[in-house]
DNA sequence: CTGAAAGCGCTTACAG
DNA sequence: CTGAAAGCGCTTACAG
């Protein structure tokens, strides 16, 4: 069972090898009738085209390298597919592989995306990486990248993301609306080695709240990977405190759910006694209980503009570089909707674990 | 700026090609001297390795294809990790597509795959896939493959799957043991081009419950997409009958989490006016409310076991192909703990939307 | 529209 | 432990 190559089918057409690779590329330069003809042979011989034989002779391997740091998050779920679905129309296959958030893992990904000489890159950075250990993908030397989501301080290269201190800033000014005094920040990775997600999101939280004179907790305060188990144990921290706060604003919807299942552990109706809102807007913020109200994030509208930035700059290395932020939006839910200042009044004299 | 190639790392040290060659493949016929010499002068030279053409030479690609339906379903999500962690250990990387369970599409993400000359696949079939169209993966001449959670008749490859007649077994005895008297299946892709992931739940529920002669909604109906939307369209379908059930299984969590929607809409107590549950396990099902029972369908363990299946596969052509099931657990929360059929009784006076 | 020839960057017996 | 040579399967000017 030798494999089956060019020659082969070119031998059994009593053609050229040229000839018949015109025809595997499609090329106008074979005539209609030579293409049937050697197609039919193709089928019947079994040939499979080599791509890499190919790309080794035009130096472009139609494969893009997408290293995110974990597809189960749906936010990235949403963004992995969006990027598939611009990049395949465009020819081209993914070659895919996460991070954990590691950074030593995120090395190694690159190293293999690179070797496998792939026309780009779309990365979401792990947490606390830096331009110097990202040079591969700078530009002008580098392969071709877009950053998502989270951008890198002196790393030339394309951005794009939600508009996250938007995201905050919408956020902020609805509480406002709502009366509400005190607001605690949950969740997600902070400090130096923190995601500018978190950081946008809080900033822009701080300020709405602040022209309103509401209470904020201390940035960086709460903070903690991005799951509901995270979101469940630090509002049993903040619940067990003096002052509990009126509003709980998680990192993102995962958080949110842990932190209304706590609610519900202790007795307390969220939306009433306190109100609790996420981002994200993934599909279970809608069948929560109560409905979460978010800020939507549009990560398939990310992926969909990284995918279109991403061949832009395949095309054309020499372009500058582009950031294209996408604009937030607010869906309001029971979570806060029903919620007043004075029912949470309630709240400091019965909060307690039932 | 040419791109520096073996070659001119060979001359920069004054070696040949071949012995560069045997440092960059950290071959034990290098002295750990010219190892060190040589890896000096690749890292000044911004030297990279190029796979694609070492590929074409050795005949292994180091890629493997994963073909999946949709990464937004968490159960794939939790599988795709597991997979790309193992076959990465290995030193392989993933190539990636998605069908949306379209067979069109799994047809051309074949292809690609093949023809990047992958060293394996595994496959999460596209609904209605038979074994005519995926013959390029079948042995012994198609490129190795791994089945997962969907089976193929007539198609000669490995497969892993968790027990899904299992699964439908331990909830119908827990229903059973409940004092259910009448369960309805709702949602799952069904009919002829069903999954047989739904059949084997459907089937496992059904020899259950009959023992108990408790009644089930006939196989094949209330059937749909996966999504929480069509749990929660299917159970105003429901409720809207004469003779509501019992218990509502649904095919996946995700579906649960509509159905959980819906009644809470309808100001049903899901757990006490009627019961639920679902399969999966995934993260949502505890932090539901009420948190919700489900048969744990074990993803990460699934993907470990695919990826191993594989690398056997690929070690050894020729080995007898091979099945490997995995045994679901049932997890009881309040979604159906609390559930008595008297307190459900009173869902045939009561049960209207509010 | 088609053919002969060179070459993409690597590896691997083989000989020393 | 190291070097000279052939070759993996394709593409692409170039000439006809």
């Amino acid at each position: 069972m030798k494999r089956v190559i060019l020659q082969d089918v070119a031998a059994a057409c009593g053609l050229s090898r040229s000839t018949v690779s015109l025809v595997a590329q499609d090329s106008p330069r074979a005539s209609e009738q030579t293409k049937a003809r050697v197609r039919k042979v193709m089928a019947e011989l079994g040939y499979v085209y080599d791509r890499g034989a190919a790309n080794l002779r035009t130096g472009r391997s139609m494969m893009v390298g997408l290293i995110m740091t974990d597809v189960r998050n749906p936010y990235f779920a949403d963004l992995t597919m969006a990027v598939e679905q611009g990049l395949r129309a465009a020819g081209y296959t993914l070659l895919q592989g996460y991070s954990y958030d590691e950074r030593a893992r995120q090395e190694r990904l690159i190293s293999t995306v690179v070797e496998h000489r792939a026309d780009g890159v779309i990365l979401l950075p792990a947490i606390g990486s830096d331009a110097g250990e990202l040079r591969r993908l700078a530009r002008p030397q580098g392969t071709p990248a877009v950053l998502i989501a989270r951008s890198i301080k002196g790393l030339d290269a394309d951005y794009t993301s939600v508009d996250n201190v938007a995201a905050g800033e919408l956020l902020g000014e609805h509480l406002r609306d709502l009366g509400a005094r005190s607001v605690a920040f949950v969740g997600g990775p902070a400090g130096p080695a923190g995601s500018t997600g978190r950081e946008g999101r809080y900033a822009g939280l701080a300020r709405a709240l602040k022209r309103g004179g509401i209470a904020l907790s201390a940035r960086g305060r709460h903070t903690s990977p991005a799951t509901a188990t995270d979101g469940e144990r630090i509002t049993h921290e903040l619940l067990g405190n003096e002052n509990p706060p009126d509003v709980i604003v998680a990192y993102s919807d995962a958080v949110a759910m842990g932190v209304l299942h706590a609610l519900r552990d202790r007795g307390l109706r969220a939306g009433a006694d306190i109100a609790v809102a996420g981002f994200d807007d993934v599909a279970e913020a809608r069948y929560a209980s109560p409905p979460l109200t978010s800020v939507a994030t549009f990560p398939g509208e990310t992926g969909a503009l990284a995918a279109r930035l991403l061949l832009a700059r395949m095309a054309d290395p020499q372009r500058p570089s582009e950031s294209s932020i996408i604009a937030p939006r607010l869906h309001i839910r029971e979570s806060t909707a029903s919620f007043t200042p004075d029912t949470a009044r309630l709240l400091t004299v019965s909060a307690r674990p039932r």
